[in-house]
DNA sequence: AAGCGCACGTACCGATCGGTTACATCCTGG
DNA sequence: CCAGGATGTAACCGATCGGTACGTGCGCTT
C-alpha cells in the first residue's frame, strides 16, 4: 500500500505535481505579479509547462481559475491571521499591534505587489464577478475580527480604531504600488502604533 | 472674421465638440468606471459616437490615450488641492484636516470608484508604462506638499504624520473598492483627525 | 461656382483572446 | 500484461484585440 508512490506529490523532482497543480501555481504567480487581465491562458500553460486542454480539464474557465486562486489567497491570509493571534491570547492591544506588524512584514518582502484580493477588487469592479464574493468575504472577516479584538480594549471606539488600522494597512499596500518600498508604507508601523496608543490614552468623544 | 463659426466648440448642440474631445471624454469615463484593461478601443469610439480612425488621428495609441487621461486626472487633482489650500493660508493644521475632508467628500460621491491614478498603478505594474510616470509624479507631488505643510506644525514628525494621512486616504480609496460606502472608508475623517491631534499633543519619540 | 483640404466614416488587417475538438501517448495499478 | 486515467499534440473555433489604407462629404476660400 505504501510502497513507492514514486511521484505522487511529495518532493520528487520539482515538476511532478500533476498538471492541475502546476497550472494553479503558475496562475497564482502570474496573476499576482502582472495582474489578472494582463495574463492570458496561453501564458499560464506555457509557464506551467503544460498544454491548454490540461488547464480546461482542471478548471471550467479562466474566471474559475481566478476564483480558485483567490480562494487560496483568502485561505492563506486567514490562516496567517489565526496563527498570529493564537500566539498572543488575551492581549488585544498586542494582537492589534501584531497585525499591523504582520502586514508591514509582508509589504517589506521584495516580491510584494499588493494584496491579491485588493488588487482584484480594482481590476474587477463588476459586482457579479466570481472572485468578488471570495474577496469580500475574506476582507469582511478580517474587519470583523479586528473590531472584535478592539472591543476587548476598555473605553475605546472599537469600530473606529479597527477601521483606522484597516485604512492604514490597505493604504500601505496601495501606496506600495505607487511609491514602492521607499514610500509612505514604510511608516505603517509607526502610524499604526500611534493610532492604537492615541485611542488608549483617552476615549474619543 | 467672427462671423458664424456655427459649431466650433462653445455650446452648440451638446455633441459638437470634435471627435478628439469626445473620444477623450468617453475614454476617461469608461477607463474609470470599468478599468483600463477591461475597455477596448471599439467600446470607447462607440460610446463617443465616433469611429476608430478618429481616435487614432488624435492619439497615437491606446497607451497614449491612457496617458492623456491620466495627465488630465493628475492636473485636476493638483488644481483641486491648490484651490483647497489657498482657502486656508498659514494654517497647516486646518490645511491637513481639509485635505482629509476633501478626499472623504470625493469618496462619498456615488460614482466614486477609487483614485484613477492609484487604480492604474494596480492595473499596470510594469515600470515602463507611459501612464506610470504621470501618476508617480502626481502622487509624489501630493506627498511632498503634505510633508511641507506638516513641517509648519511645531514639534511634529512631519514625514510620519504626512505619510500616515496618505496611508489613511489611500486606504480609504482602496477599501471602498472592497467594502463600498459602508466600509472602513466612512471612518476616514475621524481617523485622520485623531492622527493629526495625536501628533499635536506630544512629539513622538 | 469651382476647387481645395480637412474631418470623418467604411471596411479591413493580422494577432491574440478564451475555449474546444479528436486523437496519440505514457505511466501506473491491478 | 493489460486496462484506464492522466497528459500531450495539433489543429481549430468565433470573437475581440489594437491598428490602418482608403474613400467620401462638407465647409471654407477664391
Amino acid at each position: 500500500m505504501v510502497k513507492k508512490v514514486l511521484c505522487s506529490d511529495q518532493a520528487c523532482g520539482g515538476d511532478r505535481k500533476g498538471a492541475a497543480a502546476r497550472v494553479f501555481e503558475a496562475a497564482r504567480d502570474l496573476f499576482y505579479r502582472r495582474g489578472i487581465r494582463a495574463v492570458g491562458v496561453d501564458e499560464i500553460v506555457s509557464q506551467a509547462g503544460v498544454t491548454k486542454p490540461s488547464l480546461y480539464r482542471a478548471f471550467a474557465s479562466k474566471d474559475d481559475l481566478v476564483a480558485a486562486c483567490l480562494t487560496e489567497s483568502a485561505r492563506g491570509s486567514t490562516a496567517d491571521l489565526d496563527a498570529l493571534l493564537a500566539e498572543l491570547p488575551d492581549d488585544p492591544e498586542a494582537q492589534l499591534r501584531a497585525i499591523v506588524r504582520h502586514f508591514a512584514r509582508k509589504i517589506a518582502d521584495p516580491g510584494f505587489r499588493g494584496c491579491p484580493l485588493s488588487n482584484t477588487a480594482v481590476e474587477f469592479p463588476e459586482p457579479g464577478h466570481p472572485g468578488r464574493a471570495v474577496l469580500e468575504t475574506c476582507k469582511a472577516n478580517l474587519r470583523g475580527r479586528m473590531v472584535g479584538i478592539a472591543r476587548g480594549l476598555p473605553q475605546v471606539d472599537a469600530e473606529t480604531l479597527a477601521d483606522g488600522l484597516i485604512l492604514l494597512i490597505e493604504g500601505a499596500m496601495a501606496s506600495h504600488h505607487i511609491f514602492g518600498s521607499q514610500g509612505p508604507s514604510g511608516s505603517l508601523i509607526a502610524c499604526g502604533d500611534q493610532l492604537i496608543s492615541s485611542h488608549l490614552v483617552r476615549t474619543p468623544a
